[in-house]
Parts: C-alpha cells; sequence; structure tokens
DNA sequence: GTGAAAGCGCTAACAG
DNA sequence: CTGTTAGCGCTTTCAC
C-alpha cells in the first residue's frame, strides 16, 4: 500500500456531511461560528473518515505553525535535558510542540538557525549553544521572536533569560569562606559561553574581595561534562607543586559530580572534609545520596515561564520586544558538600523546601 | 514592528532575479534541472532578501515534511534522553527534524498520536509508552510509517525495534547463579511495559531452571525512576520477615542506581559482599565510579539504525511493511556489582569494549 | 450561520 | 533549461 493512500481532506468530509468546505474548517476552529446541529454532523463524518486536520496547511494562512523550536548545544548534562522536557510540557499544554536541533557543544548555532527558519517555527528557545547578532536579527526581520535560555550575547538585542550567574558564583565563595577555605579551585565549562564566565566572575570577584589573590585560585576546564570533570579534578590535585586546594567549585552540578566521584575514587579524598566542592544548577541527581551537593539553585521554572512569556506566542502581531535581559536570582541549597561552619544559622536546603522550585513543573 | 513583516517568498527573489518564480524553486531543490548561471543570479537574490524556502509550503506539494515524531513516555530516565540525542543528531543528519511528544511515564498516547498525525510527519517513533492497536492502525492508513522502539504490541501489525529483554534477563540471571546467590529480588519497572515484563520472565526462567522456586524471588515495583527503587530497595531489605536476597536485578540502570544508593547509604550495605546488584540498559551514567554496575547492554547504535531503516523515509512510495519485530541481542558487560566467581572466565566490561556500541553515535 | 472564491508559498507537470 | 499553469489543504473575506 502506498503512503498517503488515503489521507482525506475537509472536502471528503464536507461531501460526506452534505456541507461546504469551509462548514467543515469552521467546525475544526474554536471560536467560529457555526450553528451546533452543523458541527455535529461535520464532527461524525469526520469520524467516519479518521479526518484530522492537516495544520501544515492552515499555518500556511494562518502563519501559525504552533511549533517551537529548541536549539540545544548539550544533552548530557542532565540540566539541559530537563529543561527540555518541562519546555516541551509546557508547550504541550498551550497546544505547541518542540521542534528539536542538536548542536555540538560550544558550536555556533547560525546553521541551524537556518534550517529553524525553513520550518517557520512560531519562536525559537536556544539553550546552551552559542549564536551571532548576525543570526538574532535574521530572526527579528522575519517576526520570528527568539530568547536565549542562560546565556546572553553582551550588546545584542536578543532577548535573554537567566540565572544570575555572577550572584550565584559569589555566593558559592561566600560559602566557602564561611567555612573557612583558604585556597581554591574551580573548574570551568564552555570558556565561551556567558553562563561559565559568569559564575566564575562572580566567584573570583568575592573572593578577591576578601583579599584572596587570584593566584590562590587554580582554574582549570571541565568541558561542562562529568568526564571533563572528573579529568580536570584529577589535574588538580595530582599536581604536587601548588599548596592543595581546600576549596573546589565547578561551575555546574555535573561537573561537581565528576570530580567529587574522581576525588573520593581515585585520590581517596573525602568530602567535605579534606576537601569542599559545590556545584550550580541543582540538578536532582546531585540531590541523591552519593552526593549531597552544596549548590546553587536555578529557579528553572520562572525562568522558563519567563522565557515562554517574553515569546508572548499568543500574540503574533504584537511584535518583538526589543532585547530585554533580566537575570533571576538563584539560592544556595546548603548540602552536605561544604562543613557547616560553627555557629553559622544557613538557611539549610531540605527537601520540603528543596521541592519549591524545581525538577517536574506540573 | 509586526511580526511577518518582511518575510520574502519565491516570488520576490525571482523578480529581484528576473527569473520566474519556478526557477527560484529549482534553485533551491538539488538534482533539479538548471543552469548554473540561473542558480547563482537566485542565490545572490535570495542573500539580498534573506530568503529561506519555506519548507511547510512544500511540503504541501511534496508530502513530505521531513519531521519525524517521538514520542517519550520517560525523559526522567537517562537512557531516553540518550536515545532522544542519538535519534535528533541521526535525523539531522539526515535533514530532517525531530518533533516532540512527552507522554506521562506509563499513560496511553493515544491522545498524542491524534496531534502527531496533524503534523504530518514523515513518520513516528514511539519509545517507552503505550499504544493501542487502534491508533498504530490510524498511522498505517494514512500511510505513515511508526515503529515501536524498545516495545511491541503483541498481536499488532506495527514494528518494532527491541532488545531481546528476555535473553538479557536471562542473562543476569546467570551471573547472579554463578557467583552463587540462591534467593533474589527483582525490582520491576512499569507492569504495563513489554520491556520490563520480558526482562523479568527471563530472569525467573532462568532462575526456574536452575530449580529456584518462585517463591524464593522477591518482587517490587520501582516505578522505573531511581528515586521509586530507591524506596523499593527499602521496602525489600527492611523486611525482617523474609530472607534477605542475595542478588538483586533492577530491570533498568536507573532503578539499579537507586537501590544501590538506598542499600549503602541508608542501610550500610557493600556491594557486591552484602547483595549484588545488575541493572540493565548500561547507561554512562551506571559505569561512573560509584557504581561500576554489572548490566546488560542495549545495542543502542543498532536498534536506532533499525528504527530508521524500517521507517524507510527516503523512500514513501514504498508502503508500509506488514509489522516486523526482530529483537536484537544485548549482551552482559560485568562489573563490580557481582563478584566474579572464582575460575570463571568471563568476557571483561572493560571500557575499551565499552565503547563499541553505545553513547554518542557520532 | 453558510457557501463561493481567492489565496497562503511552494512543487510539478507541461510545453516550449 | 525555462516559464506557465495547476493544484496541495486549509482559512478567510465577502455576499447571501
Amino acid at each position: 500500500m502506498a503512503r498517503h493512500s488515503n489521507r482525506s481532506t475537509s472536502f471528503d468530509v464536507a461531501a460526506l456531511a452534505g456541507v461546504s468546505q469551509s462548514a467543515v474548517s469552521r467546525a475544526f476552529t474554536p471560536g467560529s461560528s457555526i450553528a451546533e446541529e452543523t458541527r455535529q454532523k461535520v464532527y461524525e463524518a469526520a469520524r467516519k473518515l479518521n479526518y484530522v486536520p492537516n495544520s501544515i496547511a492552515s499555518s500556511l494562512t494562518t502563519k501559525r505553525t504552533n511549533i517551537v523550536a529548541l536549539i540545544i548545544g548539550n544533552m548530557a548534562n542532565p540540566f539541559y535535558s530537563h529543561v527540555l522536557h518541562a519546555f516541551s510540557q509546557k508547550l504541550q499544554e498551550q497546544g505547541r510542540q518542540v521542534l528539536i536541533f542538536t548542536v555540538d557543544p560550544g558550536a555556533e548555532s547560525d546553521e541551524a538557525i537556518l534550517h529553524v527558519l525553513k520550518y517557520q517555527v512560531d519562536g525559537v528557545i536556544l539553550t546552551a549553544a552559542q549564536l551571532s547578532t548576525r543570526m538574532t536579527s535574521m530572526c527579528h526581520d522575519r517576526g520570528i521572536p527568539i530568547v536565549l535560555f542562560n546565556r546572553y550575547i553582551p550588546g545584542s538585542d536578543a532577548s535573554g533569560v537567566r540565572c544570575d550567574n555572577a550572584a550565584g558564583g559569589r555566593l558559592i565563595a561566600e560559602a566557602f569562606l564561611a567555612a573557612g577555605a583558604k585556597n581554591f579551585a574551580m573548574i570551568t565549562g564552555d570558556p565561551k559561553g556567558s553562563t561559565s564566565q559568569d559564575r566564575v566572575r562572580g566567584f573570583v570577584e568575592r573572593l578577591q574581595e576578601e583579599g584572596v589573590r587570584r593566584s590562590d585560585i587554580t582554574e582549570v576546564g571541565g568541558q561542562s561534562s562529568y568526564e571533563g570533570a572528573f579529568n580536570a579534578a584529577l589535574g588538580i590535585f595530582r599536581d604536587k607543586d601548588r599548596s592543595r586546594p581546600e576549596a573546589l567549585f565547578a561551575i555546574n552540578d555535573i561537573m561537581a559530580m565528576g570530580a567529587i566521584d574522581a576525588l573520593r575514587y581515585r585520590l581517596g579524598l573525602r568530602i567535605p572534609e579534606d576537601l569542599m566542592v559545590a556545584g550550580f544548577d541543582d540538578i536532582p541527581e546531585g540531590r541523591r545520596a552519593p552526593y549531597q551537593l552544596t549548590t546553587v539553585r536555578q529557579p528553572i521554572n520562572q525562568m522558563i515561564d519567563a522565557t515562554l512569556s517574553i515569546l508572548n506566542l499568543d500574540d503574533p502581531s504584537s511584535g518583538i520586544e526589543p532585547g530585554i535581559d533580566q537575570p533571576i536570582s538563584g539560592r544556595l541549597i546548603w548540602r552536605n558538600t561544604i562543613p557547616v561552619p560553627a555557629g553559622h544559622r544557613w538557611e539549610t536546603g531540605k527537601e520540603e523546601a528543596a521541592r519549591a522550585d524545581t525538577g517536574s513543573s506540573k
């Protein structure tokens, strides 16, 4: 049987129901004026023919595909697979679907954008990937709203939604300081990405305010991955020349997990006794028993809502706002990879609180 | 600025280039007969106008959207996020994109299919979700190929690609037996899913062949999730009435990880000394230092290739094959959660071998 | 409330 | 090789 043999159209349904084709269209368009009686006739005919409206065809006239492109640069980091899941769910609830575009981590997504454009998507969300200003303006020109999730292009007119990464970096520095650390190490992510840069910057700034010298802060790249951080950690702590850091900040949780495993299983270090560690993101994986990671929570649901609201999918006539970029602040979640300083009263990151804004958004 | 203000069409390009509109169409259609010179003229005009062909419009005539629907029921299991990533990458290489449909784990995906149909996708891949035979035949009727990934509907005409789960279950049983276990426990997944059922069946069958009584095999549901298995493990091993199992089979790796953490961190058990554990899937996460999970590797790249080949996206005229269902066998990856039986020569699951077919498919 | 008719942006014969 | 001409399946005026 050849494909597309019997895909029935609104004309077929119209014929069967004894109405005009436009009546069929109306029957399936919420809010259009049609008598309940005719609508039922149409529905019955449609059911008989297994008719499903062709939304591709309708988008030709409506100029809306109900498809949102999600460009994602690092599916290996669970943080982003949770983000993807959350977006997909929320969008589905509004009758839209996510079209995925994967790009290599750290790669330019300019080429991807070109493909995105072909599909006439209603909006695009870009996460964990680079993008040139030229591309954002191409989207703007065609009236396609684009928002950078957890990323921004300095000096661009593209909107961005992100956690206040610099402030988060400061929070971690603060925690280390309170716990008495004097020597520090960082495992950084994508050196070109603003996310990693900002976290690093905040962290270092806060440390420097307390008189820590930059030379007392070791810095190694971990490629934003578990494996990369695993090796990076080995590199830092094997090096006998340096005085051993007492505190390690991995700029995201998945790297913190990799570092912790390397430290424990390869180097036999105890955490936090021998070394304190912190991450960033607060992915559910970091909350698990072996890690109990102290971290900064990204307010993911808030960020997603903000993204969707900037996209403003419901009102295509609204036009594109000039880029807005309001960082949302995260908060420190205190678990077990930094010793609680004596006499210090920290907000605890116990599970009651932990559920507040994270994970599934349902 | 209102959206869709200036999306230029092939007519605009044609006018600027001084050719007919069909020439523009040809210029962007690989393999169509057009003079190199005119093609260049068209390209130049297109560039000036920022023209990108509207693939939605073209699909109206070609009957191909270059979109493949992926219905996914359990994004929380890393196995499936790896699967998603792999599909997306491979499909992208062929110039196609993945449209995501998330359904609640274990839920019927019948409603999702209805939405899929609207988008006129070229094919659908269904993973970790239930589907009625009625829906598969609806797809068949309209000539949309559908393949069930790691799932099958007994007695259905839908094609399926899966690991030989029953055989895999037997492999685990075999390993436990070789290591001298006498009492067993299982943590199962979605009770309605064939995947969990088959793994359990193979496991139990093999055990029974060796004279193990069904009553010596404890069975608890773990909801296919880390957390579910964490709690399930606690339930099994807290119960003082039962003689404590010596071997625990979690029917997927993510549950094995949850169980291991519960056992170690809550109950203080050592693995494999106090209890041996095995999983299924061979997700990269299970290879990490804290787990070193003995498991059955799903030949994910083979499975993906098989799926794509059944979908046969390149040849829409071919018609849909009557359901085929050829399980691909997985192999046991021996790591550290089952003690290696003395004198037994097992194929080791060291990393050289581990890279053979798994993870990124690049 | 309903039908007729004109497109949406593109591809696919069909002549030339 | 190139232009002309029909549509693809649907939405949307516009009369009635």
